[in-house]
DNA sequence: AATGATTTAGTACCTGATACTAATATTAAT
DNA sequence: ATTAATATTAGTATCAGGTACTAAATCATT
């Protein structure tokens, strides 16, 4: 094979390789790729990778920025009636290899919202019977709506239709229950 | 004041900024504390703070841990069989002023075990049914069993059953049909 | 005044880089 | 086959943000 060749399949092997994993050191790149440290400078330079230090940080950024990862923005709450929620997806919530979004972050989308409409902190999933209608990618602007459907005993049944681009995407019954009073009291900053 | 007051008072105002926000150079600590930078690594070593890039560094994998799914560790797998693995849950995974682990990582846990046993990479979820059977705790190891019951249609049926000390926590049926595997080639180290 | 705790200053060294230069392959084009 | 362009390696000086250590200066207390 060329040089020139692979080069290039270096470059994608990098590009890849230092998106899914930053913590990689040009010495550990270096003896992946069976090259001098060097070139993985010179390979750094003209894809416009950070270094190491900054790919660290940015990942850090990144991840103090997502308080909760996959809970969405709520929109609209009207307390015991319904809610609404929006989530952007993006690679990082797919299959590998594929842009399809897991069932678990559309799952935990909807779970949160049907949370949310109850009053979050007073109550727990019981059941929940799920159906994923339609694939959900990459990228997708997904839009929960979650409605009480009438309460149960000492819970409620809750109804989550998620939608992307107006096609159907899951949808979900929660059976949720409150959960005893007992709230730890918030963290306490009074100190002299 | 006494020094040794205006220390104490320094290393609360240290842990507690610093907790907040590792992003801070003990230049700028020192600056806000009107101390000088030798000052704050004394500080900080008898505080057992840990320098800013290793605190950025610690960040980041955190980050990194609650964006990435809560799969656990797969202990056994016979492929479209059955299939175990285990989950120590910390108190990351709980409702804020609880230590009730949040149904949606227990979902994403038995989610996972049920790709698993199917090959992952060529399933997807259509239909789940589950039941949160008692609440699990922070600090709870999660050992969840996977059977595939039976193949329905182009797909599967899959049940999960997680146990915590020996009591059932979860129960779960998956309902999984194939997707067609598209794999991203390693890189090639064939060259000389 | 002497003792001990606290604070500051300064040195050598470390890692994982940047920025740059120079030399050496290897390939493609003529 | 020779040349020009491209790719790779090596090496130097420099930087940031430290560690680890030593030594001196500055209180506060007895």
């Amino acid at each position: 094979m060329t040089r020139t060749a692979l080069k290039k399949q270096r470059h994608e092997y990098l590009l890849k390789k230092i998106k899914q994993n930053p913590f990689l050191l040009d010495e550990e790149l270096a003896k992946a790729c069976n090259v001098s440290v060097s070139t993985i400078r010179f390979d750094r330079a003209e894809l416009g990778i950070a270094e190491y230090r900054e790919r660290v940080k940015s990942a850090a950024q990144e991840g103090r920025m997502s308080t909760s990862p996959t809970s969405g923005e709520v929109l609209d709450i009207n307390l015991f009636h319904d809610g609404i929620s929006v989530l952007k997806t993006d690679d990082s919530m797919v299959f590998e290899g594929t842009d399809i979004v897991k069932g678990q972050y559309i799952y935990a989308f909807a779970e949160n919202l049907a949370l949310n409409v109850i009053d979050a902190k007073a109550a727990l999933v019981k059941i929940a019977n799920v159906k994923y209608v339609h694939e959900a990618h990459a990228g997708d602007r997904l839009i929960a709506k979650s409605e009480v459907m009438r309460e149960k005993d000492n819970g409620f049944i809750v109804r989550v239709v998620i939608k992307a681009n107006m096609n159907e995407v899951f949808r979900g019954k929660f059976s949720l229950i409150a959960a005893d009073g007992k709230y730890s009291e918030e963290y306490n900053e009074n100190n002299s």
